[in-house]
RNA sequence: GCCGGUGUGGUGAAAUGGCAGACACAAGGGACUUAAAAUCCCUUGGAGCGAAAGCUCCGUGCGGGUUCGAGUCCCGCCGCCGGCACCA
């Protein structure tokens, strides 16, 4: 060992011993599970406390390790995290593994070790990574994508898309026994189908739309091509409204909200049905030619945004992969449709989109009528019309659309003027202009040569057009998607395996109790080429039974993510993917009260079943507080079905509402009753009678009700078993205001009663309010905007519609971390040299001074580059916070400073310190990090500066500091403190009244500029300010000789004095 | 082309329509020290005037507008970053 003086001259070096106390501290919080959250129903879980769960993004735990960027967000959740926790929420704050994966595979490809070896050996170094920065994760609720009891449950919830499909009438997912067309297999939500896929070589598997950039692989930007396959897809199109609708509560960046928007991509327009013309140009008919549209002349649908156009079509294109083609096209045109489709079809997307600028086509030799003048317009073939959009055929309009003038003049096709930017007058429809126009016009405007549309508006010939197409059943509105159902199989081993077997050419589930299914063991993981997935070469674990193989395609990474934060709610659940009462709570669609609701409801409904055995149906009658979504649940938790739901707003208390303002029925209805504070008061007088409370169902009027009824946490709950000839259990919940006594408690509770009545009169009146819920905070970065922020949301709501979760969208609010750039301004990466190692910086300068510089350097959802001088400078303010309290003694050990005494806190220093307390908690509560910082600078010099230094203002420093500097923090806490942990303690408060000043400074100003300042009493008159500020001397020297106009006193902000 | 964001000192950045540049970094000067490190103090948007205290003018990408007052709101441009892009 180091003598003495040799070991403090070392530590000298450091201005803080952060390398003693930081791992010590790390150690505390796990041992004493300082963060464990505690689920509904734990012992010691507190019902009463709000609930916060902020969520960061999980990583895939890759082989490098963390760079200083990674954890800008998740240092921002932890100490949001750990303010919350201060505040009296029970938080929840997990951390897990995204670790299925290509890189993995890639990796054991090259070494031959198994991916399950590299993946543990990763996460170990993630997890001390993020250990080290002094995180406050619950990590007994670490998940890891690969692990059997948790991927069993993905798969699970792959079976619940596969047994579901989306009911257009109810407008959401159901059991596919709801379905009763012919097929099932169609309409799954999860289905296989033979289509163009992108297929990439270079990582031998299929790749989603979301993952092709450019026309090359997202990951590793390897080329892709179209290429027909049998593979999985999942029905995310038929969310496709709602996914966009919805978005508009969501708390999200409108720049990700806007991305998802476009990437879903709504089209408003109309379809249009043009009949094939029964005469070809070679004078033969249609029945001469092609004998299967002898019987029926077929329609060829197209779609388009401008049916305002439609006089303006003069010709079609279709794709080249339309199906009709093969019908329609000529015998002399067929060899030269036949070399363009095959041309075609070897094209990459890239050549197709990148390199098509000039565009190709080829005449069928058909073509079609135009529906609105009987027209016969020539039918093309072109690949710039895209198979999978609309119908995959177009009306071209060549005056009024790029794309089609662009074609029309290559190939010589008509043109024909339809809109005009401005009225016309003159221009019969039945007349159309000879002379082709100059140049194409794609705005809006006003008809003309469009017979009875001529010289409406643009938007009006829309509506009038559709309209009229409508009535001839030849056209209607339509609304249409760029989104294309997600393809969901993968031919690769590192991932889930679908619960799928092949029996007869024919795909089957198996069955729950079979999960999870476990892949097989394989030496060799290599992608086969061929497309045929590495899991074929398991011969074992193929065979299912003598009929009967395992489907061999894997699941995409996005899987395992699409409902981790579910998992987080509930990990160790080995009977469900989340328990309900922890779904319910930490997802927000219940506050503890509401679970310890279902619970005891729970309790009464096995009660009155063991009067009367026998199923029970549950038959809601809510007093204002549940709304159907909530009554499903509730059923679901029950274990009851839900017979019939009602809204019960009025009923008693709308009677006694209205017995009280003296109006009769008739004068007051439902809905429509302003309901004032003093009103919601009398709701507890109902819940006091409970013998006044009579069923207020249509069937048990007037019999005599059996009540159940108990008391939970402010709220009254009665079971009424007015109908057990029924077999129907109706339930009631009523809210009871919290009992009298501390101001504070009764506030809140008559909060939460408002607003159930505000919910009451929203549902009456048919427009039911959205349901909020899901994950409070989610921070992330922005490169998942299409990909796992729109599947998850698209699962979520699946499972939402199956009534598996209790809210219809995931994250309710959702952050972007911006960028942390190198030092050098660029990305940072290896092949610059530019990574900064963030167990470099904690090494020279501690994990408080890394936390707490990346969240000074800017505003979080900022791009910024790192600066090491920068995290010398923090260090630097941390190690002034250290010396607030801290000396070193003759020996060169730390101890407590003698500035630091037990006395009362001169004024000006108690200011800062509450203007501290409340910048602070209001900056991280707007997750303004640095503002907060700088405050708490300003406080620490102030204190520096101060002699003796008051042990509470240190101690409050220390309160406010946790969050950003934890170890430092909870160190000299300890030192100067009570024996208890520092991140146990309660947030502090501060006095409003500290913060106003007796007199304030205002700044004079004449016509605009400052030219002196006024000291007034904080509650001066305007009439004094006005006084006092035209006396100021230098006020004086300015209005000299000029006469004033108008003075502008903006109380507690400035004078200003308009002179002339 | 379309969509979203953004533009303030040498640098990172502050600023409910109300004193532009808080808080830091860097730089310069000083104190302590034999010296260095560490620490502490001072100066620091630009130009000009003054011996000094201080004063004046200009200044938030550019051009207009609203207002007693604009970094902030409105209109029109320009630059940069991100996304989408033959989506009919």
């Amino acid at each position: 060992m180091f003598p003495a003086r040799a070991m403090s001259n070392a530590e000298r070096r450091k201005p803080y011993p952060f390398d003693q106390l930081e791992p010590k501290w790390q150690t505390r919080w796990a041992a004493e599970k300082t963060f464990h959250a505690l689920n509904p129903g734990d012992p010691g879980f507190d019902p009463a406390r709000p609930k916060f769960y902020v969520l960061d993004m999980f990583p895939y735990p890759s082989g490098s390790g963390l760079h200083v960027g990674h954890p800008v967000g998740y240092l921002a959740t932890d100490m949001l995290a750990r303010y919350k926790k201060m505040r009296g929420f029970n938080v929840l704050h997990p951390m897990g593994w995204d670790a299925f994966g290509l890189p993995a595979e890639q990796y054991a490809i090259k070494t031959g070790e198994h991916p399950r070896v590299t993946t543990a050996r990763n996460v170990a170094v993630f997890k001390s990574q993020l250990t080290r920065l002094g995180l406050a994760y619950d990590w007994s609720r670490e998940i890891n994508t690969t692990d059997p009891g948790y991927f069993r449950w993905t798969q699970w919830i792959f079976l619940q898309l596969y047994h579901a499909w989306f009911n257009p009438a109810t407008n959401r997912a159901e059991p596919i026994a709801t379905y009763s067309g012919g097929d099932p297999d169609a309409v799954r939500l999860a289905y296989v189908s033979e289509a163009p896929v992108n297929w990439c070589q270079a990582l031998g598997t299929v790749l989603a739309n979301e993952e092709v950039i450019d026309g090359r692989s997202e990951v590793g930007g390897h080329p892709v091509e179209r290429r027909p396959m049998l593979q999985w897809k999942l029905r995310i199109t038929a969310f496709a409204h709602r996914l966009l609708d919805e978005l508009d509560g969501l708390d999200w960046p409108e720049s990700i909200k806007a991305l998802q928007r476009n990437w879903i991509g709504r089209s408003e327009g109309a379809e249009v049905a043009f009949r094939l013309a029964a005469m070809t140009n070679d004078g033969m008919t249609n029945d001469e030619r092609t004998g299967d549209i002898r019987h029926s002349s077929f329609d060829i649908r197209v779609f388009t945004t401008r049916p305002d156009t439609l006089y303006g079509a003069t010709y079609m294109v279709l794709a080249p992969e339309h199906p009709l083609i093969d019908r329609i096209a000529t015998e002399d045109q067929r060899p030269a449709v036949r070399e363009y489709r095959e041309k075609t079809a070897r094209k990459s997307d890239l050549d197709r989109t990148e390199l098509a600028k000039d565009k190709t086509g080829v005449f069928t030799g058909a073509f079609a009528i135009n529906p609105v003048n009987g027209e016969r317009i020539p039918m093309w073939i072109a690949d710039y019309v895209l198979p999978g959009y609309g119908t995959g055929a177009i009306m071209a309009v060549p005056a009024h659309d790029e794309r089609d003038w662009e074609f029309a003049r290559k190939f010589a096709l008509p043109i024909r003027e339809v809109v005009s930017p401005e009225p016309r007058l003159g221009l019969g429809g039945e007349s159309p202009c000879s002379a082709e126009p100059l140049e194409c016009y794609i705005g809006e405007g006003f008809a003309i040569h469009s017979g009875p549309l001529d010289g409406l508006p643009t938007s009006e010939a829309k509506a009038e057009i559709t309209r009229r197409l409508e009535a001839l059943g030849l056209g209607k509105k339509t609304i249409t998607y760029k989104l294309r159902d997600w393809l969901f199989s993968r031919q690769r081993y590192w991932g889930e395996p679908f619960p799928i077997v092949w029996e007869e050419g024919k795909h089957r589930a198996i069955e729950g109790w079979e999960l999870p299914l476990i892949p097989p063991e394989l030496e060799d993981f290599k992608p086969t080429g061929t497309g045929e997935p590495p899991l074929a070469k398991a011969t074992e674990w193929l065979r299912y039974s003598d009929k009967a193989t395992r489907e061999t395609n894997t699941m995409p990474q996005w899987a395992g993510s699409c409902w981790y934060y579910l998992r987080y709610c509930d990990p160790l659940n080995a009977t469900r993917f989340v328990g309900r009462d922890a779904e319910r709570y930490w997802t927000g669609a219940a506050d503890g009260r509401d679970v310890a609701v279902v619970a005891a409801l729970r309790g009464l409904w096995r009660e009155a079943d063991s009067r009367q055995p026998g199923p029970l149906r549950l038959h809601a009658l809510c007093i204002g507080r549940l709304d159907e979504t909530e009554a499903a649940a509730l059923s679901a938790a029950t274990g009851m079905e839900l017979s019939g739901y009602a809204h019960y707003a009025d009923n008693q208390s709308f009677r006694h509402i209205q017995k009280k303002h003296g109006s009769e029925s008739g004068e007051a209805k439902r809905g429509q009753l302003a309901i004032t504070e003093e009103d919601v008061a009398l709701i507890p007088e109902i819940v006091r009678h409970p013998d006044e409370v009579r069923s207020g169902s249509p069937t048990g009027r007037g019999r005599p009700a059996i009540l159940y009824s108990k008391r939970i946490n402010g709220w009254v709950i009665y079971v009424e078993e007015s109908l057990v000839s029924q077999r129907r259990l109706l339930i009631k919940t009523m809210y009871k205001k919290a009992a009298t006594g501390k101001r504070a408690t009764a506030e809140a509770g008559f909060a939460h009663t408002s607003e159930t009545f505000r919910r009451a009169q929203t549902f009456s009146s048919r427009k039911p309010a959205p349901v909020k819920g899901g994950v409070d905070l989610y921070v992330g970065g922005t490169e998942h905007a299409v990909l796992h922020l729109l599947y998850a949301r698209f699962w979520h709501k699946a499972l939402f519609d199956l009534g598996h979760v209790s809210t219809p969208e995931p994250f309710q609010r959702l952050v972007n971390q911006g960028l942390m750039l190198g030092e050098d301004g660029q990305k940072m990466s290896k092949s610059r040299g530019n990574v900064v190692n963030p167990d470099e910086v904690i090494a020279e300068y501690g994990a408080d001074a890394l936390r707490c510089y990346e969240m000074f350097m800017g505003p979080l959802e900022q791009t910024k580059p790192w600066s090491m001088t920068g995290v010398e400078g923090v260090a630097r303010f941390l190690a002034r916070v250290w010396r607030l309290a801290m000396e070193e003694n003759q020996a060169g050990e730390w101890v407590v400073s003698a500035a630091v005494q037990d006395i009362e806190c001169p004024r000006a220093l108690a200011k800062v310190m509450h203007a501290t307390i409340k910048k602070v908690g209001e900056d991280l509560e707007a997750l303004s990090f640095n503002t907060a910082i700088a405050q708490m600078m300003i406080f620490t010099n102030a204190l520096t500066a101060a002699a003796p230094r008051p042990l509470s203002a240190v101690r409050a420093l220390l309160l406010v500091l946790n969050s950003f500097a934890p170890h430092l923090a909870e160190e000299l806490w300890e030192r100067l403190g009570t024996g208890e942990m520092l991140a146990r303690q309660p947030w502090p408060a501060f006095d409003p009244a500290l913060l106003i000043e007796d007199e304030i400074e205002l700044p004079v100003q004449v016509n605009g500029k400052v030219r002196d300042k006024i000291v007034v009493k904080k509650d001066a008159t305007a009439a004094e300010i006005e006084a006092a500020a035209l006396a100021a001397p230098r006020i004086v020297e300015h209005t000299a000789g000029k006469s004033v106009k108008k003075i502008v006193v903006v109380p507690g902000r400035l004078v200003n004095i308009v002179a002339g």
